[in-house]
DNA sequence: ATTCTATTTAGAGAAACATCTAAATTGCTT
DNA sequence: AAGCAATTTAGATGTTTCTCTAAATAGAAT
């Protein structure tokens, strides 16, 4: 959908560490919630912003929502900052 | 610097849009303007904002002031896009 | 069915952001 | 040195963002 929307999403430090956290596999909100200050609705806020940005997705499951990573997006970030970055970089998994 | 600060300047439009105006080479803050339908003034915020953020650098000639890409910064951003991308892609250049 | 737990939604407030107009700066050019 | 051109700075304003508290929802467990 809107890659601004995504930079947008980047763009602040509490959803970057979020995902970071996501990194090492799916979490419950209220685990990510225990890694911050914060109270359980600021970081639904984050979560939503992640989610529409399509950065994460969610699963339910018993009574808990699990968040995983959703890489795919990331791959046009990448593209976009590799484009800028000169002429032929580019971007290759090994 | 503060890879933070970087993140919130390619969050906006605008200044995307400047960076890939820079592309092709130097530009006036005059010159940059004349793409937008904004006043010199917010350009020159716009500028500001990317310039802390070294995302590009400046150099006076005559009667203006030059900007241009600088890419260095945005290797920093690659990598942190590709870690959270997964375990090994990297970055390379042909 | 009631209660408990996990999470989200709604509403409010403070801080940050993008934009404008007007004024200031800086350096040519005459 | 006076005036002009390019750009920035200052101050103001409306909008968006982040955060909170309080209330709502959804589902599980008793």
């Amino acid at each position: 959908m809107a890659f601004a929307e995504t930079f947008k999403a980047l763009s602040d430090p509490v959803r970057r560490q979020i995902l970071e956290l996501l990194k090492s596999g799916p979490l419950s909100a209220g685990e990510i919630g225990s890694h911050f200050e914060m109270t359980g609705a600021t970081i639904s806020y984050h979560l939503k912003i992640l989610k529409q940005a399509d950065l994460i997705f969610e699963s339910r499951e018993k009574n808990f929502i699990y968040y995983q990573l959703n890489t795919s997006v990331l791959e046009e970030i990448m593209l976009w900052v590799s484009e800028l970055k000169g002429g032929n970089s580019n971007v290759e998994s090994k």
